[in-house]
DNA sequence: GCCTGTGATGACAGAGACTGACATCAGTCA
DNA sequence: TGACTGATGTCAGTCTCTGTCATCACAGGC
């Protein structure tokens, strides 16, 4: 292979900049056009123009190509309510925590739809999303304790949290506006009210 | 190979009874031997005296070994859910399923708390078990929608309703008395306060 | 301008998960 | 007795993922 670029420092090179960012394009373009299963490491890596080995030196596995925006996602929530006031409830805290990212989610309406697309269709990826979603109330659970917040306060607020938030992104992510704070505002006051509905 | 077995006709066979259950088995052992990833479907199927390909007739992946009581589970929410009484809330209703596998649990505390281990030692296998909760609450918010509760309060209450016994569980298996029913009135509990709390 | 890392990549081999196709065997039923 | 069925074995093959070593571009010191 002999590919001529321009790389990050401006300088040619045989290699593309940005191989990480190819291969997520390449990927994205590939499970939409053949689905998930039918599309191949070493099939994304060559239209990346890269290797086989190349991807798995950036991804840790096949699907992670799909998901690794999420430590960002996980860091700027923890962020957000570690830094909550420390007179805010549990809940508020972890309510700032789902405010702070609405922009991120908003900044990036088409791409998350067709990223939900190709997910929707795959058990494989939706387990992944499920996982990290996990992770993140993980993250946000020992936030809370970090607060002073006891188990299993701590855990279900947490837990809490994320249920609003992913059912504040379903209908979020099938709306036209994508105003992802209204989508969040809105579920949380449904959970609250379910709540209050009692038992 | 030749194994001679009294089969589940009461008659001689080549072949041992119940292979899922030695499968499952095998497998357990193994995996707290020498851990998962250390264990292959190979050895697996040896030590219950099938082949690798009998395992993948039985389970779909080497994880699912260790999962396949999961629809089981979730059949009993559901059936408890739908059948809680017409006038019950929605949290109500999804209390009634939460009750209805307290008795499937403390059956099997021992048993419970060595897949725990195994699974908690194992990110791919954490992500399996979270996949199954997801499953399970997608499964308790269509029951709740078959009761007439419209999105977003089928989806919440359900995930509500899966964060509790995620929390009590975790209390559950740490514990030795491994009485169930308290774990998840403590949780339901829990949950309410933190949510009355307010944000 | 040359020399020497250092980091990213390619090339290659191999283990292990999983699938498809076909053969075999035990039990069943006509 | 013979055909049928269901569970299994056998074998070949694909794909995911890993370890190892060689190569190349760039950076920094001399």
């Amino acid at each position: 292979m002999s590919v001529s670029v321009i790389n990050y420092h401006g300088a040619m090179s045989r290699w593309p900049s940005n191989p990480r960012g190819r291969l997520q394009e390449a990927a994205m373009e590939l499970f939409a056009e053949h689905g998930y299963d039918q599309t191949t490491v070493a099939g994304i890596a060559e239209r990346a123009g890269l290797t086989e080995r190349t991807f798995f030196r950036h991804f840790s596995d096949k699907r992670e190509v799909l998901f690794s925006g999420g430590e960002e996602l996980r860091a700027m929530m923890v962020e957000a309510l570690t830094s909550a006031p420390p007179e805010a409830t549990p809940l508020g805290a972890v309510e700032a925590a789902l405010s702070a990212v609405t922009a991120f989610f908003d900044e990036r309406h088409p791409m998350s739809r067709a990223r939900q697309v190709i997910i929707d269709a795959h058990s494989e990826l939706q387990e992944r999303e499920c996982a990290k979603m996990g992770k993140i109330a993980e993250a946000l659970a020992e936030a809370l304790r970090a607060r002073g917040v006891p188990d299993p306060d701590a855990r279900l607020t947490a837990d809490a949290g994320i249920a609003v938030f992913r059912s504040a992104f379903a209908q979020w992510v099938r709306s036209d506006v994508g105003d992802m704070r209204t989508c969040i505002e809105e579920c949380f006051a449904a959970l609250e009210k379910v709540i209050a509905q009692g038992r």
